[in-house]
DNA sequence: GTATGCATAATTGTATACAAAAATATCGTC
DNA sequence: GACGATATTTTTGTATACAATTATGCATAC
């Protein structure tokens, strides 16, 4: 987690780099809804920068799928059409996949226990902190990604799972992810015992699952003072 | 090609769009290599804007994977390793798979015509306009991608192609693509025939040809002025 | 009570200003 | 002439200013 590993920095200083982290956070965790207006000015404020900061992260989360930009209007946290969350899901799936038949053919004992671990945390966060869960629950999905050894295909999944978290919230019920737990548990075995199909069809299996929870349609759409909920991610 | 379909926008104002258009056409049509130097006032001035603007196509430009940015150093545009490079046509390969699974499932007469009609559009392009062949050789791999109705897919592949036409600048010798010709052909006849193994074997076969040409390195590093070649884009 | 128009406020789009950092040039020394 | 230290220029990072657009509130008419 900790390890010394520089960050490469992509864009522009480290300034911006804590906003854009914090408000991605706080759209992962749920505590941004879809819908959400993303005043540049009340960011900005509680941020401690200026607006050129914040429009350049609003952009950047705009690329990813994360909020959603319209000319005059501003920013809002995205809110993906049922179709999208199709078109998600199935990019989603056939990406992991990859991952997988990648992972099944180079994972180490090092990547095995690691997976386990972040399982562990799963199962803790599982009892006393529901954002973490959340979270987490994506991560893994992620730090597999990691593992894989492809840059590119692991961005690509860490943008699905993101965007899939928004789809959560906006379509499923308060979901208690206890069996997303197990399935990663069955992954994870499914790796060990370097079965490359079981694998896939664990994941398959999974995916299919959050897919199915997004289908009960349930809009929680009350007055929320973004200021607030900011101050929590603001650090 | 011109059909009445209203661009959503994406993002900030209509100005930055142009520029955007400008500096990525440049880039795909290997008019600017890999390494220049973008320096934001140069492009400002080219294309009439400020850096404000310069600086926000940029940061898309380093989304997508097209231009490297580092902290105080600027924009540059991408020089990909080859390791990228596998990692990109890894994922080229899984996305567009799975662009020919859906397709090979829903492909309309229409579709398959407009596909030909792309064709011809190469074939002609082949003869007279070398930047404008480059160009459309990718862009049959993003119509393809379209006509599958998966917006997110279609959206990586976009990524991926344009990632390509980098690394193929980079590694590959001048190639003609008249072979890349055969191969798109190959794919659309495939596609008519409703066989969908075939489709994908042949892009399969398609990409991998690809690839194996970019394995050829030569560097083609000559002093080259920015400037005139923006002119030919700032229209 | 609802709707319409206008005045006002809030918010976004863009340019510009200025500080910080990097690149480049200049000069002196050896 | 080569090298290195310092001054100058260029370029980037960020904040701010101002115009343009959109949203809001309020009064009036129906």
């Amino acid at each position: 987690m900790n390890a010394p590993v520089r960050k490469p920095k992509s864009a522009a200083g480290s300034r911006s780099d804590s906003v854009y982290a914090g408000l991605r956070r706080a759209i992962i965790e749920q505590a941004l809804m879809p819908g959400d207006k993303l005043t540049e000015d009340v960011i900005g404020e509680r941020f401690g920068v200026s607006r050129t900061i914040v429009r350049t992260v609003l952009a950047r989360l705009n690329a990813e799928g994360l909020v959603d930009m319209q000319p005059n209007k501003g920013a809002t946290i995205a809110q993906p059409s049922l179709s999208e969350a199709h078109d998600v899901f199935e990019t989603r799936m056939c990406l992991e996949r990859q991952v997988l038949a990648r992972l099944s053919e180079k994972v180490t004992a090092d990547d095995i226990e690691r997976l386990q671990r972040h399982v562990q945390l799963e199962t803790k966060a599982n009892e006393h902190d529901g954002p973490a869960a959340i979270r987490l629950a994506g991560e893994f999905h992620i730090l597999l990604a990691s593992l894989s050894g492809n840059g590119v295909l692991a961005r690509y999944v860490d943008e699905m799972v993101s965007r899939c978290s928004l789809i959560l919230a906006l379509y499923s019920r308060p979901h208690s992810s206890d069996c997303s737990i197990n399935e990663h548990q069955q992954i994870i075995d499914a790796l060990r015992a370097g079965n490359s199909q079981a694998a896939i069809d664990a994941m398959d299996h999974h995916l299919k699952a959050v897919t199915d929870r997004a289908l009960l349609s349930s809009a929680a759409d009350k007055h929320r003072d973004i200021r607030s909920i900011l101050d929590r991610y603001a650090s």
